[in-house]
DNA sequence: TAGAATTACGGAGGACGTAAGAATA
DNA sequence: TATTCTTACGTCCTCCGTAATTCTA
């Protein structure tokens, strides 16, 4: 269980080839084989399938928790590195695309009129966003999600190196073609919608599974997938009538040629939280302090 | 960061010594030495403080990542041999001090007159639960906590491996000498007894720190800490005045020679939580089944 | 000065590349 | 039959133990 044997089992599955994993990773294909192998003799068990290359049912269950490791590892690593690092003149801010239009743009507005601080940012999956603050690629992190009003947003263990604050809450919302029978409602019930034909966008907005979750129901199913953090792209699918999707209230009204109404029942709310390293810098700190103040709750 | 590298590290920690750890390792000092290191180099900072053996701060910060990450590590091994393994007759199921009494032994009872499982109940810390389950070592875990009511507890990541249900929901108490001039009062503000004398007794109780966290306060202090899952031995050190302790309320009741006395304020309750495999053979579904159809929360 | 960690060095085993051999679509 | 994975084998390098050395309480 050697991480590199371990990071060559993921590329191998990612790439569903050897070869093209090996030359991913730098290695032969012989490497890559021999790396699979004594994996598969240490576990006891087949934990892929060649030709075509697939996890076989003990490499998928290893495929759950196999990427968590290796990004606690990284996240180790990158938190001893951050002690002894030089503070930059310049933040790096990740953060998924709904955290950009609740709370980034408003900070980043005052924040020209403050400081000098420089500040990149960079728009991710909520998964990359964790990633990016634990590897410390990023020094602050931003990510949306919905839950019950005074629940925090499930996130995936985040170690001891971060926390999260609440940053801003409004209404969920889906988007709908203007054309759409309900695009008139003031509001809708989600549990109407399970029917409906959706558009899983897992990066850009909420993603299916978690509709599914919070509404405990099945349905939502959807034929179009989309991947990446371009809002309007989406927001042009939807308008298209290839299905619905859900944002915050905010995000929702503000895209072009969709008609956004408000998600009445059950009592949802949208919510962007930080993620932060536990011990951040002045520059940092007072980047969090600013993203707070300006927004509407704390 | 090879694992084999990281465990010595903990053991260099954990032993405050090289040569004790090389020792427990199977190791030479030699190769304890070349260990640190090598991880010393591989991460660019000393780690660890010789002569005496202490972690230096970095060392401290890996040192919050590392048992985590040899835990999850072992968890995939174990969730992998899992798979394939032949299902015993005897059940181990591991569980901390208060969950014992608050349901294992009414599941049992059941089960003495019910189907012909053998089962072997381990008491254990509630980390030490977590991890005996995480590496298959227990088939079913019972951990408590106290928390807001309609809250879970606040479980370190689990990885995808186990879920938990809730299994048993009580009133929290503490415990005083019978002579002490609360213990006639029918219940009590947690917040005023902030400034009491406690016996921090992570294992067997509900821990301090805890304690602040649900309080949000300081305070909680405490002049001896006691190790270990013996209740009783608890209850005595409660007793002789050494200081009070937070339990179940019908755990509290039992012990004796303390008064119990309820806590009335903030609203919190003690709740036992099943830890379980993600995919349960069939006598394990069958335990859990009966814990919770004993239970009197489903 | 004794106990304890480090450094030097050598042998055994492991890891990776080259290249030849099997297997499957 | 072509592509892709596996196996054989040689080299280099890493890892650990022995033993000599240095450090510090």
């Amino acid at each position: 269980m050697d991480p590199h044997l371990l990071r060559t089992f993921v590329a191998v599955l990612d790439h569903r080839s050897f070869s093209t994993a090996a030359s991913a990773l730098g290695y032969t294909q012989s490497a890559v084989s021999q790396h699979i192998a004594a994996l598969e003799t240490d576990l006891g068990t087949r934990l892929v399938e060649r030709r075509p290359v697939a996890p076989t049912p003990a490499g998928a269950r290893l495929m759950e928790h196999v990427p968590a490791l290796l990004l606690r590892l990284d996240a180790a690593r990158a938190d001893i590195a951050r002690l002894n690092q030089v503070p930059t003149s310049r933040l790096a801010l990740a953060c998924s695309p709904a955290a950009l239009g609740t709370v980034v743009a408003r900070a980043l507005a005052r924040l020209r009129a403050g400081t000098r601080v420089d500040v990149e940012v960079r728009v991710l999956s909520r998964e990359a966003v964790i990633g990016d603050v634990l590897t410390a690629r990023a020094d602050l992190g931003l990510i949306d999600g919905i839950t019950a009003p005074s629940d925090p947003l499930p996130l995936p263990d985040l170690g001891p190196t971060t926390t999260t604050l609440a940053a801003a809450e409004e209404p969920l919302a889906v988007i709908l073609p203007l054309d759409h029978p309900l695009a008139e409602r003031r509001s809708l019930r989600l549990p109407d919608l399970t029917q409906a034909q959706w558009i899983d966008a897992p990066d850009s907005a909420v993603p299916l599974e978690r509709l599914r979750t919070v509404c405990r129901a099945d349905g939502f199913t959807s034929r179009i997938r989309h991947r990446g953090t371009d809002l309007f792209g989406l927001a042009a699918l939807a308008a298209a009538g290839h299905g619905l999707a859900a944002l915050p209230l905010s995000s929702a009204t503000a895209l072009p040629a969709v008609a956004a109404v408000r998600i009445g029942a059950p009592r949802l709310i949208h919510r962007t939280e930080l993620v932060h390293p536990a011990n951040p810098t002045a520059p940092v700190r007072q980047l969090i302090d600013l993203i707070l103040g300006t927004s509407p709750i704390t």
